[in-house]
DNA sequence: TTGTACGCGTTATCAC
DNA sequence: GTGATAACGCGTACAA
């Protein structure tokens, strides 16, 4: 029945002791004797007694910090991220922090507005799965900074705290296993190259080629504005129609590679038996595709758990080194990549035959 | 350069009012004639110069209101979910509220705590993806009572204001489709009878199946715990042992759907040339499934939109009937629903061809 | 119409 | 060690 909230001055009325002595009792760190541990008992005591719970946005005002970290994701109904945010969560619960979600759909202006806002509701950090290249100050210029954590993005300069696969790895993973597939003539369907996902997985691309004794020229790489299936769909129609011998393509995504399974049907040539196709984040439903898609996988979820122990670590100790985590690739081979065909393909022997409707 | 952030105070000094005349400038809804015009332009003058922006914090321990609601989903990872946020999102942010998500992962604990620290950061209401029946309240009793919006659930009597696909339709139109195909056996997979829309679809399912003349035998329909795959697997399987010659299966939603694709693939049976199966919810990426999914789809973002436009109604106008929506769903036909087998499915003939790994 | 004064609940900084 | 006091930034009765 006892409709009003109850505050600190309760607590300190049934303790018989001063609120400031009550603040100091209960958020006393154990140990240093700043208050008698009578006190910090009897204080306690009745605090648990009455149910107490400190109002946050008291404290906020007061302190200037809210105990919230800011969470922003380009594109929510990527299925890569659910995982990556339960991650944060999580690990920033232990923590005792709240995440403040938001999602830009990929659009500075709304990020931009959606950080101002983070900043208004004094979010201690900030954790940006959305970061380009090219713009490494998130906050824009002159304010105080919040202490920030890259999540699937690495800065440029590596001056950010960051978690990201090893993105250089996993590509040459995927390269390595065409290459023993009996592939020589790959393309590349590139991710967007203001994104370090895109620049990285390129760049393994390249490498692993080169490891292959492989060439790649010009017309072997296109590169996608953005991550999602119609940009894999153009790019795999581009590298389909400037390659006509590809036997195989590496997408910088999982969004690309569906857009390749696309490009591939409406060219009437099947996948893997006239070309395989390799993603990269191994999301949830892929093993589900047609046919299911071999993809470099990594952890998701512990991506996020390490980005909120990185935001963690440095709200703690605020001048503490910069750390840039990268995750171990494995690649997890499924149905979309097979043997090279023998004859090639686009030769007119295997096309035109069965298409996904 | 300036690095404290203007404050209400700043803006009164500029304007040269006191600040309490300022804080009246800006809040002031036009036309009540409270301050004179001419004060109002000049504050909202210096407030612009200033760039002045209100501290919500500040503002929300006075009001008791954080223009903030809270957001519960089951789960994050299901595809349905992330266009509902986008929708209440943007609604919610056309009204100048946030959303503060959190996902419970169907968990009552986790769910009671999330809960509590929403209370905690003052919510001035709450959009409940998860609500399940008999417990229609959802904060626990005696507390002073938040406005509360169902999103895709409805209580069981309707007392809540809620947003949901009418699942009753949906589900009769999937039955009409499959009778059309010539369907006959026609075997449900049920979701969990504790949520609305579990026991709403099997509600339909059985309206639908008499209004086409047909029998519903209690083998016809076995009901999922959770909407997960693993149990769509585990009830498909205990259908197609109880009921052999069915030829088409309902599930109640997209994720248990997928459950029927393994379980038929492991009996050997080709969907749909043996058994046809039809989703709900037409989840992102049912598409691009093998076969791409037969669906009862509805609009997803404008759900969201509908629930946060009324809570936004809610906190306008507390008082204000307690209003229902149903969205209307449409059958999304795909691939995975045909003609129904001559010779009936189970028999040996049909058996024991392709299957997926 | 505007200024005064106070309180929302907490914590930091002084004294004692 | 603990109590008193002020302040975080804002909104709002009340008085002028």
């Amino acid at each position: 029945m006892a409709s009003r909230r109850v505050t600190l001055a309760d607590v300190a009325r049934l303790a018989g002791v001063h609120p400031a002595t009550a603040s100091r009792a209960l958020n006393q760190v154990d140990g240093s004797g700043l208050v008698s541990p009578a006190t910090v008992a009897r204080v306690t005591a009745a605090a648990n007694r009455l149910g107490y719970r400190p109002n946050p946005v008291a404290r906020s005002l007061r302190t200037r910090r809210s105990h919230t970290v800011g969470v922003v994701i380009p594109d929510l109904a990527n299925p890569l991220f659910p995982p990556v945010i339960r991650g944060i969560e999580d690990r920033l619960a232990e923590g005792g922090y709240v995440a403040l979600l938001a999602n830009t759909d990929d659009d500075p202006a709304r990020e931009h507005q959606l950080l101002e806002r983070m900043r208004e509701r004094h979010v201690d950090g900030l954790v940006l799965a959305t970061v380009r290249r090219g713009t490494p100050e998130p906050a824009g210029p002159g304010e105080e900074d919040l202490p920030v954590v890259l999540v699937n993005r690495v800065a440029e300069d590596r001056a950010l705290p960051a978690v990201a696969a090893d993105d250089v790895s996993g590509i040459r993973l995927a390269v390595a296993h065409l290459v023993s597939l009996g592939h020589r003539r790959i393309g590349h369907v590139a991710g967007p190259q203001d994104l370090s996902t895109g620049a990285g997985r390129l760049r393994g691309f390249r490498l692993g080629m080169a490891e292959q004794g492989l060439e790649v020229g010009p017309a072997d790489v296109v590169v996608a504005e953005r991550y999602q299936v119609a940009e894999g769909l153009r790019c795999a129609r581009q590298l389909l129609a400037q390659r006509p011998r590809v036997t195989a393509i590496v997408a910088a995504n999982d969004m690309l590679a569906l857009g390749c399974y696309r490009a591939l049907a409406e060219a009437g040539l099947a996948c893997p038996q006239d070309c395989s196709v390799v993603g990269f984040n191994d999301m949830p439903f892929v093993d589900q595709l047609s046919p299911p898609l071999t993809s470099v996988r990594f952890d998701h979820y512990a991506m996020g758990r390490e980005a909120a122990q990185l935001i963690l670590e440095r709200l703690a100790t605020p001048g503490c080194p910069t750390k840039v985590v990268y995750l171990p690739p494995e690649l997890v081979v499924r149905a979309s990549t097979g043997p090279a065909p023998r004859g090639g393909p686009g030769t007119e022997g295997r096309a035109g035959r069965r298409r996904a409707d």
